[in-house]
RNA sequence: UCCUGAGUAGCUCAAUGGCAGAGCAUUCGGCUGUUAACCGAAGGGUUGUAGGUUCGAGUCCUACCUCAGGAGCCA
């Protein structure tokens, strides 16, 4: 594969002839100058072909080709400072692998296009540096994720996609025929089951897709989205918020390490990011610190997962952490000083303004803990100082872009929880399973959920998940 | 589900109730350093659908369809 070096590494080529196997993304001419660019999903490079300088029949091809034609064109790579990239390519000739017919050109041009006319041609929109580049950014967040919990002892044990029941009872499910008498449902979270690998394997985590059938309609929600989720036996709220805190310091970086001309061509403003990990002093959770413990099995626990409370409000927490109480009071005083349009009510969850006041305070994301037990799900463990409140916690992203982690220590309790699920009203007997891990060995553990795509449209500073994913699921597409 | 807004050329958008327009794209012509190149010309329309008001409707009215943004709910 050498002999087609891909153009993100012509660097290396400089001075040298090259054969490259792509597409041509943009074509302009001048007179007997003709100034193709090309792209190969590495990059793009503009080629110079001058008339004289060039076979007769290479100079007319490529005048008449249509863009989005593949193609092989050979040439010698030179640097040049007019080079956005800072390198040009001599052309010396081109083979046309499938011209595109000028009766059907390629839909999507280099001027705008409506939402609506670039998700029906979703296949082909791909193809633009930008959104090749944010999935580039994208496979990094989920390799840097799933690394993460690879090499700090946590096994990766995935929940089934089809579910006999609402995992929580409360968001809407597709719905499917199992067979011949049963329903069956898309997973809407694999919480309830990597509680199950938990007792069982210590550390794990899941990383799959999952599915609400809720009709939201907004920028911060699919129908399809990917979630990793953590749990931790003998992990408490403190511990988790560590492990989340750590967990989101690991991805940040990886995208620095890797991107930095993927977020330029996003238009990601850079310090925003490196804001996020900066104070480097204390770095816990990056693999290779030895934070990892070679067996969990039986009641081994992390120490490095079970800092006090105390330890977690020390000098070693470097995202801001607050209180459901102290969110609140920090929404009132901007109501009181006019910088909320509307109060937030004490009890009530936080809405979308309140979530984005309250992440704007902040250069970091922002934990927010022990939210009042009644507004959240019954597998919550309560908080023994206050039992109203449950030990959760909220990753609110900066920038206004909302909740991207949810998590709770979980009630641990075989009484607790069967009446918990008792007072929702769920089926007893659906969750019977569920129960047997707190007949059976219980111990106190916790977990959260990631959502891939809001972490992404974050990092790269998008205005809607939609450009997150290769082929989104919304509300009204399902095209293509 | 609710609220708001938008549907006109392949795309992005104009058009006081009075002849259907521009830029890009396509085709043809011009230009030896272009950066969403530029300049000239041509072709390209059932104005989302169905009714209604009017001498006359892209424009006003009614219903419906599609899409977008927001709310609720959530990751």
């Amino acid at each position: 594969m050498s002999e087609f070096p891909t153009i993100s590494s012509l660097a290396a080529h400089e001075g040298q002839t090259v054969t490259l196997r792509g597409w041509l993304y943009n074509i302009r001419s001048s007179g007997k100058l003709l100034f193709p660019t090309f792209r190969d999903g590495t990059g793009t490079i503009q080629g110079i072909v001058p008339k004289a300088a060039v076979p007769e029949e290479v100079f007319e091809t490529l005048k008449n080709l249509q863009l989005e034609s593949s193609l092989t064109v050979t040439g010698k790579v030179r640097a040049d400072s007019r080079a956005p990239s800072g390198y040009e390519l001599d052309v010396q000739d081109i083979h046309v692998i499938s011209a595109v017919s000028s009766d059907d050109p390629f839909p999507i041009t280099l001027k705008e296009h409506g939402v609506d006319f670039l998700m029906e041609h979703r296949h082909l929109w791909l193809r633009t540096p930008r959104q090749s580049a944010i999935l580039r950014v994208r496979a990094t967040i989920m390799r840097a994720a799933a690394e993460y919990f690879d090499t700090n002892g946590f096994i990766r044990t995935d929940p089934p996609i089809l579910t006999p029941n609402a995992c929580e009872g409360t968001s809407e499910l597709f719905e499917m025929d199992y067979f011949d008498n049963d329903k069956a449902y898309l997973t809407q979270s694999g919480q309830l089951y990597v509680e199950a690998t938990a007792l069982a394997l210590g550390k794990v985590y899941s990383f799959g897709p999952t599915f609400r059938a809720e009709k939201s309609k907004t920028r911060r929600h699919l129908t399809e989205f990917w979630m990793i989720e953590p749990e931790v036996a003998h992990l408490e709220l403190n511990g988790l918020m560590d492990l989340a805190e750590a967990f989101i310091t690991h991805i940040v970086t990886r995208v620095l390490e890797s991107h930095r001309t993927d977020l330029k061509t996003i238009g990601r403003d850079i310090a925003k990011l490196e804001a996020v990990i900066a104070n480097p002093a204390t770095e816990p959770g990056a693999p290779g610190s030895a934070a990892s413990s070679p067996h969990l099995g039986g009641g081994a626990t992390d120490p490095s997962l079970l800092s006090s409370r105390s330890a977690a409000e020390g000098s070693a927490s470097r995202f801001p952490r607050l209180s459901y109480d102290e969110a609140h009071a920090m929404l009132d005083a901007a109501y009181k000083a006019g910088k909320l349009e509307n109060p937030h009510k004490y009890g009530d969850d936080f809405g979308s303004p309140d979530e984005t006041y309250i992440s704007s305070q902040f250069d970091k994301p922002v934990l927010v803990h022990r939210y009042p037990a009644a507004i959240k799900a019954f597998y919550m463990q309560p908080d023994p100082d206050d039992p109203t409140k449950a030990l959760c916690l909220d990753v609110l992203a900066p920038e206004g872009y909302g909740e991207i982690i949810g998590g709770s220590q979980r009630v641990d309790s075989y009484d607790l929880l069967k009446s918990r699920i008792e007072d929702h009203n769920l089926p007893l007997a659906a969750f019977q399973w569920y129960l047997d891990l707190r007949k059976y060995g219980s111990v106190p553990h916790a977990g959260f959920g990631m959502g891939i795509e809001r972490a992404v449209a974050w990092l790269c500073g998008l205005d809607h998940v939609r450009e997150t994913i290769p082929f989104a699921r919304t509300l009204n597409r399902i095209y293509p």
